[in-house]
DNA sequence: TCGATTGTTCGAGTATAATCGAACAATTGA
DNA sequence: TCAATTGTTCGATTATACTCGAACAATCGA
């Protein structure tokens, strides 16, 4: 729980989880062409390691998906809480 | 909100809270007889600058209340969630 | 008044996290 | 095949956070 906690605590990362519900399969470069990749990428993994995305490789590109469902079981309410 | 994240993505906060939750008007020094009390006094204040919790001075003591109106206000479901 | 109780503040040390350039790997398309 | 695209990893730097002893302030009870 903290681990999530920490994960979403992060005003880029809450960014990326927001856009990331509302657009299924999100590749890692969209909406945020002024951060570094790498920095990026830094956040990216967070998340993933959190449990908070997916990611699945199509491509050249990854296809970032939010695991709403495992979160909902895990912490019920705290995805709601945190996308509303 | 970032903010109210990074406060309770703790597990020494996240323990307070519930235990604030459970314990109205709780004092600083309950129930955590071995973190040395700088470190708490730590703890409560970032929850406190959090907007978390609330302190009243009562006598040499400060009771330690949990502000679940303006949390719930601010962020619906999130101490729900957090709680459950 | 004075010792005991309850917390805060300060300062230093340590640990963790964020940032980002550079190099690298994998894939695509021409 | 080869250049372009998409991300990751590495390493270094900087920033932020956690921990805790020591000194201090406020209050209560005897």
């Amino acid at each position: 729980m903290p681990e999530v906690l920490h994960a979403l605590a992060d005003p880029v990362r809450l960014e990326i989880v927001r856009l990331a519900a509302a657009h299924p399969r999100l590749p890692c470069n969209r909406f945020f062409d002024e951060i570094p990749k790498s920095t990026m990428s830094h956040h990216w993994r967070v998340l993933r390691e959190a449990g908070v995305i997916r990611q699945e490789g199509h491509g050249a590109a990854r296809l970032n998906s939010l695991r709403r469902e495992e979160l909902d079981h895990r912490f019920p309410g705290l995805l709601e809480a945190i996308l509303r």
